[in-house]
DNA sequence: AATATGACTGTCT
DNA sequence: AAGACAGCCATAT
């Protein structure tokens, strides 16, 4: 895949804010307009290139977490102090974190 | 070139 | 509410 692609990624992964999250598919949605692709894509780079960074803020569409990670992402909400439902999935409501501004620059 | 797979999403049952 | 099905796009074999 495009390295273009990948620093997209990271790059809007990087800017959420502590306390937030966004999804796949708002991902893939940015990106959409410079680079195809979709959530799945989104997925493949942060499994590839996602380990330096805060890849916890990114959840699925249902605020849950990648069946990978839950435990170890669990932590990192604890501590930043994200909302988190009685499922133990993301208040998503509350949580979700537009990536738009993050890619308007180009 | 074709098939299988994946850190996804939405709809139907 | 939870599980099954289909659509989606890039990578790997």
């Amino acid at each position: 895949m495009d390295d273009e692609y990948v620093e997209q990624v990271l790059g809007i992964v990087e800017q959420v804010p502590p306390g937030r999250v966004t999804t796949y598919g708002l991902i893939a949605e940015a990106l959409h307009g410079s680079l195809g692709g979709g959530p799945r894509q989104v997925g493949a780079v942060m499994a590839a290139y996602g380990g330096p960074v805060p890849w916890w803020r990114v959840v699925r569409s249902d605020g849950s977490l990648p069946d990978s990670h839950l435990v170890e992402a669990r932590q990192h909400y604890l501590g930043e102090g994200t909302p988190l439902r009685a499922s133990g999935a993301i208040d998503l409501r509350a949580a979700v974190w537009l990536p738009e501004d993050a890619v308007e620059g180009r």
